[in-house]
DNA sequence: AACGTCATGTCAGCGAATGACATCGCTCTC
DNA sequence: GAGAGCGATGTCATTCGCTGACATGACGTT
């Protein structure tokens, strides 16, 4: 890994565009290159040309940063869930969205791999990572009930979906030679229905 | 509510004993009262009688004071399944577990209350309670690979047991007049295996 | 009575996060 | 094209969580 000689800002001067990015790629590159309690808010602001106050600007805290996808993921859940067909069962619908998120993660395996290396390294960031997920599957049991789908099973499709994803994304991110994602998800779904009550 | 008149430790000297236990109640009135982020590490120190470096000797953080009681819980979760008979299913086994932490929480009643109104009214809270309930799963994975059960298997087991009492636990603890907590325990196992498609 | 040990106190300091206010650069208008 | 307005950034001060280093007090042992 190489040191962070990249200044991000250089010669600019102020205005210049793209702060947040900046502030991304910084971040990123200092987590990485020394962890994530070994880099303060300060060093990551002077790397991106900006100043520690800006940096709460852009971002709620230090761990968010790495977060920054969540919300886009979050939609592609949700609309996935509500533009599936009125005939598909519960289940079906949540593991439809599943995979189209685990193929979203499979383009861009080896920024995946450099996130998770970083949160995986830290009990913080593992946190935001869970309360994230939880969110997520709020999100689709939400996308569930306006389907007509009734209580305990729209939270409980929900949670075994963000189960089977979390596993899923554990082992394709473990794997040396990966696997196609959105398969061994779909295994999974069906391991989940053996488990659960197969006869 | 009434306000934080009792004093701790009073006229006691040094060495007085408990002192983890009088941060502990000096932690929660305040949290309860005036609300976890307003509630400053040493107001509790003085409230207890002690010194804020004490509190982080015996709490890791200001959170850690809330989940004090999640190492029992897993404790009991794993030696439950630890301690099941060999001719059960993994998801038998895991049912059996959470059932008998929800039988903890149904004593003990108030005090939950009270405990998830101050976590519920607070992000970082949640966070932790989500940590520590991954932790839940993974021990009990664990323990069912001691049993001989395959990974994905047991993964998905623990995860689904863990999902089913997040659920049980946010209904119960939201319910004027609450049910038996270990049978809506049973209830939504049986609701999760008719909504994953079980035949 | 001296000693060692363990719990607690004291002190100094770092870093995350936030509020209040100043300043800079762009754009729009007259 | 000079000034007004405005949004993005900087500056400053402060609070609080948390930690390391060291001092001190209480207790048991011999």
């Amino acid at each position: 890994m190489s040191l962070a000689v990249i200044n991000y800002h250089q010669g600019m001067s102020r205005w210049e565009p793209n702060a947040r990015g900046r502030l991304l790629q910084a971040a990123l590159e200092l987590y990485v290159e020394r962890g994530f309690e070994q880099t303060t808010v300060a060093e990551i602001a002077k790397l991106a040309g900006l100043t520690e106050r800006t940096f709460f600007r852009y971002f709620a805290d230090k761990r968010e940063v790495l977060f920054w996808g969540a919300a886009a993921l979050q939609e592609l859940l949700v609309s996935t869930v509500a533009g599936a067909p009125d005939s598909e069962a519960p289940i079906t619908v949540i593991g439809t969205a599943i995979e189209a998120a685990g193929a979203v993660f499979q383009e861009g395996r080896e920024g995946a791999l450099l996130r998770q290396s970083v949160i995986a390294a830290n009990a913080e960031l593992q946190e935001r990572e869970l309360i994230k997920l939880a969110s997520l599957a709020s999100a689709m049991a939400d996308a569930l009930r306006k389907r007509g789908v009734s209580d305990p099973g729209a939270s409980l499709s929900a949670e075994a979906g963000i189960a089977v994803l979390k596993i899923a994304f554990e082992r394709w991110i473990n794997e040396t030679s990966p696997q196609d994602l959105p398969q061994l998800i779909r295994e999974l779904f069906a391991e989940l229905k053996v488990v659960t009550g197969a006869t």
